[in-house]
DNA sequence: CCTTGCCTTGACGCCGGTGTCAGGGCATAC
DNA sequence: GTATGCCCTGACACCGGCGTCAAGGCAAGG
């Protein structure tokens, strides 16, 4: 499989893949070309370190889980190192989630106190 | 009062309210030197376009709010402008919450997952 | 006169995942 | 041969609020 494919069929572009490479995650073989050669194992990679992007995990973050992977474990967050990342990453969660819990009530005052104004 | 000091009493940098001022949130009169001076108006406009930054807004939003003062209002938040940005910026807000939220709860449920697998 | 310390404008750096363009090689089909 | 379409590397652009450095002016004290 080349680079155009495996993005198309991970739903991205070629460009992020060899963004992944250029910083450790995926490590694909090279043709007498010096095309880039993937196979499925990729494609699930790929789908998990897309998966932890969209939860917020940096490039860097992802390592573990991909030695983890790589490991032959079923899954990247079940070894040691994974489960620091995903420790912390929680606590960072949580921190902008109760950061944007303030916001929150503090918009909703500010527009509370503006209708009361209109019905005075 | 010039920049230096206007900065300190607001608990920031003259680089800060040189950005403000480059993006229309600031208009200081000039000594003969061309230094900038300030009064004391200009501080508590300066405190309220920090909140509005540190509740998220970006420098664009904020006008509306700096025009509302400026406009004799007592609050930057009263004017029509200013309660449309605020309504977009809790629709903002609140979808960042349920995103996060996602997150948080498939963070969660990992961490369990391994817990579990302690524990046989 | 010289130092110190504040002020001025202008411009580049950061962060991080991607888009995008430049310039060039390879492969397949016509 | 050439047209098309994929591949390669390298490098700049983005966003946004601010840090930071450069190069220079002004004010006041020794």
């Amino acid at each position: 499989m080349l680079i155009g494919e495996l993005a198309e069929r991970a739903g991205t572009s070629p460009r992020t893949l060899r963004y992944y490479e250029e910083h450790g995650l995926i490590h694909p073989r090279r043709d007498a070309n010096g095309y880039r050669q993937y196979d499925d194992g990729e494609l699930r990679l790929v789908h998990e370190i897309r998966s932890l992007l969209a939860d917020g995990f940096g490039v860097d973050d992802i390592k573990p889980f991909v030695a983890c992977l790589r490991a032959g474990n079923s899954a990247g967050h079940v070894c040691p190192d994974s489960a620091a990342v995903l420790r912390r990453r929680l606590a960072e969660v949580d921190g902008y989630l109760d950061q944007l819990t303030v916001v929150r009530d503090r918009l909703r005052s500010q527009l509370e106190e503006i209708k009361c104004q209109m019905n005075p």
